[in-house]
DNA sequence: TCGATTGTCAACCATTTGGTTTATCGTTTG
DNA sequence: CAAACGATAAACCAAATGGTTGACAATCGA
């Protein structure tokens, strides 16, 4: 069952890592969109463009409702979350240099003196 | 310049949407380890390693020290920020659903009462 | 100096990816 | 009904990916 969150986080940021994936999904952020909407602005065929749709669906990023001939897509930002989960754990060394920078200044500052400011 | 940034997360992306190298992140948290280290937990030959540790240098999610014939490596976070940064835009909509529900709950509550709590 | 160690490079391989084109399916509409 | 429309499927292609092996380069230690 970890396994599988292994595959999941595979397939999102797999899905993550094209551009057109990612404008698609911003452009879902505005609400539901049909896959010629999708389509439209990428220079691509339709074919094209489905077939990363069925990227984004596959990594669970997208649901499709089906209406007659159209089909709607949505977002779904649950496996983003997770994603961000996943990056949450580095949070703190992104956070390291300037957590360094403070502990250097607050070094310096009771070193240098018994009470002046710099 | 904001073309590069797009690059720069294909790249980044991609280098998560592996289980070896996001291992390899992993345990590059515990501190800086050598291209052995690192490719010592993966069941692969260390030329296999050593190409995914290049991919995550070429993210910029890594950077190398070499020492004799040691080279040693360490998580260089920033990059996974950017990533981050980029999810943050989706925070609300993974939060949609539990805004409705609040919304929800605090429409019944309001309908249901003039004052007795639950 | 010689052998072992650390790591890369180059060539190769199978599979996946991102894209195309053409055919087809189901739906809507004139 | 027939034609147009929205979308997928299938076959194909070039390039990238993830992996291998074998040769090599540089360094270290005895």
């Amino acid at each position: 069952m970890v396994e599988q969150q292994h595959v999941t986080l595979d397939r999102v940021f797999h899905a993550l890592s094209d551009r057109t994936r990612r404008a698609m999904l911003q452009r879902l952020t505005e609400g539901e969109k049909t896959v010629s909407d999708l389509a439209a602005p990428h220079a691509m065929s339709l074919a094209g463009a489905s077939k990363h749709i069925r990227v984004l669906e596959g990594a669970g990023l997208v649901r499709r409702r089906i209406e007659g001939r159209v089909h709607f897509c949505r977002l779904e930002a649950e496996r983003l979350k997770q994603a961000d989960n996943w990056l949450k754990h580095y949070e703190r060394f992104w956070n390291e240099r300037l957590d360094a920078l403070e502990t250097l200044l607050r070094e310096e500052d009771e070193q240098a003196n018994g009470g002046a400011s710099r």
